[in-house]
RNA sequence: GCCGACGUGGCUCAGCUGGUAGAGCAGCGCAUUCGUAAUGCGCAGGUCAUCGGUUCGACUCCGAUCGUCGGCUCCA
């Protein structure tokens, strides 16, 4: 007899030998029929294990969201049965969960690829209506060892050498034909994964590294209700309408295409106003919260990389150039020409902390699988700053950039989420300078977080080469999370550039420098934004704002002074006077996702008025061509400046 | 870079098992003067990504290169 205890603090008395599941019939019928697994003492189990003495248990149920990821891993494994139906010669790598669902990486031979994905999925659908049942089997090592070099299956050898280092017990999930090396927990059966869904194709590394043999993994979307797998789909159809590169290419924004070179983007008259307005607002920004706006070149002798550390840490990603008289490097950082501008004069601490920023273009060789959009590209425009500071002024100055990003990040309504990147104490080679340095520094920018109550996550080998870092991930408004602001601290390149500040005691000492960007990228953020808005960018950014449509003809003269009207009061105004009906022309501005039209008619020419129309929500009535207009420069104002400093 | 898929006029796509290309939208012209998301007719536009190969003949088959897409790796 052993004793367990529910969530509810009731407890009951139950025999040697009673499984999770005899638990939940005893409960109710209901209950273990959709009863996933079971935790234990805080250990999750399959619902057909004995129960293992005295206890506190939990059911966890498919109403339970922490059911998603057993259902999700379980999927995995159902997904692998039905390839291993289909190729036998299948050799496995790993299949886990993951947000949405589930992957497995697989060595298929015989695998054509997506056109083999609709076998794959009946085969699965075939399973689940057998309602096939996943069995765990604790194994020895030596039978472990015997079974999976039986079937030639590398990877799982590989997996299970390490399983054996750690002392962990060996245990085995088999479901019909397929038998894995797995930790479980699992559904009791293929009846709890209907709702699924295949979704691509993809090569991935054995183990994540490019020096590993590359497997095929094939990725699919698990749920719990046929429901939330159609909400999920429908999800992914919204991200695929609101795609930058459609969006892009529909609204004339950018081209990045044909002879210009892969990775390169050319912005066209449209998006050059988004951009410019954006960056005009940058510049306007900065110079209020106190930073000196500078300009460097795009092109510098190759001692200057050597020196900052580029040539040695960051030559893989560098264009360079030769002439008659040296070598040259294409920027692909603005960090060491703002150096030489720190350096221009000797510095005093009255100066500190000096703040510059530059919208810096540079040039990153990436590689071509890794292109895309405007989100990875190899040529892109920096919101670069440098501050330059005493250890004193740290925590404030990261403190005052956090609040910086954070402004701009609110204007758009984006959400956030921070992370602070650390070095990997296993990985030293990787980055410049001392480690007890790092040691020293890491915990400043934890510091500067917490001050300010801020939560984030903590993760190691993030950093980059010459110091940790504080990013920032914003979420759109489909909830997708995208690199963002970035504040990365540096206690390197100060050295190597011999970088100091005159003391009051009239000595010199080593200046600290803190990187920072908050777009990032202007190019990437302007993708982020086209996406988070579906191209309705607000009004201060749209490239047109209004657009004046006279009904026919016999309305051009009134239209016109109307039109003039507009652009007297700043708006980025276009008169359509094409010889098609309303009707086209109005359909015409809400494709360009223009946010206003004047629809003029006979009517409003007698009244000297104009009908409003409103982007996505139609006629909103007629006002005064005064009111009008006004209401048009009230919508497409520009966001308030930061408070001066 | 790697794995897989794809590459036909500005855009979206047809084009069967090889016999030298079609549509809609956009553009241009003419007509139309219209009340809140597509007026009609006509015209023009493509060495079928590029370069090789197989073939009497290739958009269709093969190879390479370039590019794009989904991922991996990397990353602002």
């Amino acid at each position: 007899m052993a004793s367990i205890v529910f969530p509810d603090n009731s407890s009951r008395e139950i025999e040697q030998g009673t499984t999770g599941l005899d638990v939940a019939l005893s409960i109710s019928k209901g209950l273990a029929k959709k009863a996933v697994v079971f935790e234990f003492n805080n250990r999750l189990m399959d619902m057909n294990e004995s129960i293992p003495g005295d206890g506190r248990m939990r059911i966890i149920t498919s109403d339970d969201p922490e059911s998603l990821e057993i259902v999700r891993h379980s999927c995995a494994h159902l997904m692998a049965a039905a390839v291993l139906e289909l190729y036998p010669d299948t050799k496995f790598g790993v299949g886990p969960a993951i947000e949405n669902g589930f992957y497995y990486d697989m060595d298929i031979p015989g695998f054509k690829g997506e056109k083999d994905l609709e076998a794959v999925r009946s085969r699965m659908k075939r399973l689940i209506k057998k309602n096939v049942k996943f069995q765990k089997k604790v194994i020895s090592y030596d039978e472990a060892l015997s079974l999976f070099s039986q079937r030639g299956e590398r990877f799982k050898l590989e997996l299970l050498d390490e399983i054996k280092d750690s002392g962990e017990e060996i245990t085995v999930y088999t479901l019909g034909g397929f038998t894995d090396l797995c930790r479980g927990p699992h559904v009791p059966s293929t009846k709890f994964l209907s709702s699924f869904e295949l979704l691509s194709v993809a090569g991935a590394y054995w183990r994540g590294s490019e020096h590993n043999e590359m497997l095929t993994r094939i990725y699919g979307a698990a749920f719990n209700t046929r429901e939330e797998l159609s909400t999920h789909l429908t999800f992914l159809e919204e991200a695929r309408k609101r795609d930058h590169r459609k969006l892009g290419a529909e609204l004339e924004l950018y081209s990045s295409k044909g002879m210009g070179g892969a990775g390169f983007v050319y912005w066209l008259p449209k998006g050059t106003i988004v951009k410019e307005n954006l960056e005009n607002l940058w510049k306007d920004a900065h110079r209020r919260a106190g930073y000196q706006l500078v300009s460097t070149p795009h092109i510098a002798p190759v001692e200057l990389w050597k020196t900052s550390g580029h040539y040695d840490y960051y030559r893989d990603n560098m264009y360079f150039t030769e002439v008659e008289n040296g070598e040259y490097a294409i920027k692909p950082m603005n960090c060491p020409g703002h150096i030489i501008i720190y350096k221009n004069s000797k510095r005093s601490y009255k100066e500190l902390p000096m703040r510059i920023a530059e919208l810096g273009t540079v040039y990153r060789f990436e590689r071509s699988g890794a292109l895309h959009g405007l989100m990875r590209v190899r040529g892109f425009t920096v919101d670069d700053g440098h501050i330059f500071c005493t250890a004193d002024q740290i925590v404030s100055e990261i403190q005052d950039v956090v609040r910086f990003a954070l402004y701009f990040l609110k204007m758009f309504d984006f959400g956030y989420r921070i992370e602070l990147s650390l070095m990997d104490p296993a990985d030293p080679g990787h980055y410049a300078g001392d480690p007890a340095d790092w040691a020293r520094v890491e915990p400043l920018l934890a510091q500067a977080l917490d001050d300010m109550g801020e939560n984030y996550k903590t993760v190691t080998g993030e950093a980059a080469f010459y110091g940790p870092k504080i990013d920032i991930k914003l979420r759109d408004a489909l909830g997708r999370y995208w690199q963002g602001p970035t504040v990365q601290f540096d206690f390197n390149i100060p050295g190597r550039f011999d970088l100091s500040y005159v003391g009051p005691d009239g000595d010199e000492h080593r200046v600290y420098m803190v990187h920072r960007a908050l777009f990032g990228s202007v190019e990437r953020f302007i993708g982020n934004l086209i996406e988070h808005f579906t191209g309705n960018f607000p009004g201060w950014l749209s490239p047109v704002q209004l657009v004046i449509l006279p009904i026919t003809s016999a309305q051009n003269e009134f239209a016109e002074k109307v039109y003039k009207e507009a652009v007297g009061a700043g708006l980025r105004c276009e008169f359509d006077t094409r010889s098609e009906t309303i009707g086209y022309r109005i359909r015409s501005a809400e494709t360009g996702k223009v946010p206003y039209m004047f629809v003029i008619g006979e009517r409003e020419v007698e009244s000297g008025a104009v009908a409003v129309r409103r982007h996505g929500e139609g006629d909103i009535g007629t006002l005064t061509l005064e009111d009008a207009v006004q209401t048009v420069v009230d919508a497409c104002a520009r966001p308030a400046l930061p408070e001066r400093r």
